[in-house]
DNA sequence: GTCTATAGAGCGATAGAC
DNA sequence: GTCTATCGCTCTATAGAC
């Protein structure tokens, strides 16, 4: 699957946080007209990613934020409740999103070698379609209270235990090498956040995330392959 | 090499951070004496590092550096000058001696499977004996100053960039299997890197810094071994 | 060489006009 | 639904006693 067709059968894009983000929070706003509402939250959203993606959430004063967003200082409470507040609704409507599509991925398909790409491909195409919200749920993971702090460690153990289960199971078949799956889930991991961390690093040399996510499942299959022998591309193919 | 050897050769350890912060900012500081000067420097930057460690450097307050360093306020501007300053001296410092014992590491070997296996021990090593740093240093790079910024991203350059060559000369002798080098060393540094922003992952699961490189070299192996067969572990050890 | 006390700036958040 | 004006507080950094 391409980054175009994924895009195009899941609607996944920065305005889906907005309406997230309305959807958990409406009784808590001030607004009431949807259209406004979503109108505002957008702007607020992308104002937190371009200040906190330059200095770090911590470092934004609401006074950034409101000359940023065009919203006066009063209007931006009507809408956010307090800073950290700001940070814990957008951190949950990112996961919340991410989440749904990833779990329903891999439910796709049965066969590991199958199941490996799509995990792969989704993950990196998911945080193609949100960079910003990805690169900022990773770094400011830690300046969250102690509830939002588990659940954005539970999300993150539960991507890897999936991609951990993909790997045991296909061992445990003998189409994968033996492996230490949970090392190599861990590692995984870390290259697949490695693309929205450097994002622009990624950008400036014009490797694309197609050919990201292909160089990533090569380095899989080298690993896994049961022979270790590398054979013609497809064959193991669906 | 093990990691009590790594030591144990190297020298390399916490103290040694405070040791090159007086070295280069002697002449700013209102101690004179050494061994002062030193204890005092370590005790600040343990602190820093437990503080900006559990809520990152920006929203650390030098009232929590007095309080957790046992310094009074003033006392605390007799050694750092500001707290941009206190970052900056930081940085630089361990910048100063990772980069040293990394450029010795290479040296000492010509052939590339050597060399990538020296590369990847002695990066997972430094990053072990200094894990506080390198994991501050990782978050905390984007609150520099211009100047400083750019120097810290030549030094990531550069250790990238040292790895790449190593693959592309393994690659240009027939030793490796063809790669696209650049691609793989930013996906190795992205494991490397792994290893101590998700240090406590590790200790919980009591995977040894050793277990790590091991696992990573195999990793490696696979995808670079020529005719990418697995055959006996040690047939192109030195 | 280290302390206490405090100046001066900038912060998050709110009240109330429109 | 959005604005301006401002409160009360905490911040970094310094002055000067010891």
């Amino acid at each position: 699957m391409t980054y175009a067709q994924f895009l195009e059968q899941t609607g996944v894009g920065p305005d889906m946080l907005a309406r997230q983000a309305w959807r958990d929070n409406q009784a808590a706003m001030k607004a009431k007209k949807e259209k406004t509402a979503l109108k505002n939250l957008s702007r607020i959203f992308g104002a937190v990613f371009t200040i906190s993606g330059q200095k770090g959430f911590a470092a934004m004063t609401m006074r950034d934020l409101s000359a940023e967003s065009g919203l006066s200082a009063g209007a931006l409470y009507d809408y956010v409740g307090s800073k950290e507040g700001l940070l814990t609704m957008l951190q949950a409507a990112g996961r919340g999103l991410a989440g749904e599509v990833l779990e329903r991925a891999v439910a796709g398909a049965s066969d590991p070698w199958e199941q490996l790409k799509l995990v792969i491909t989704h993950h990196l195409y998911m945080s193609e379609a949100l960079p910003q919200w990805f690169y900022f749920s990773y770094m400011e993971a830690r300046h969250l209270g102690d509830r939002e702090k588990k659940a954005a460690l539970a999300a993150e153990e539960r991507s890897e235990s999936t991609l951990a289960a993909i790997l045991e199971q296909g061992v445990a078949q003998g189409r994968f090498y033996p492996v230490d799956a949970r090392l190599l889930a861990a590692v995984g991991k870390a290259m697949l956040q490695e693309w929205y961390v450097k994002r622009g690093k990624y950008a400036r040399r014009r490797v694309a995330v197609e050919d990201y996510a292909a160089f990533l499942i090569e380095l899989f299959e080298s690993r896994l392959r049961p022979a270790r022998i590398m054979e013609r591309k497809d064959d193991h193919a669906a």
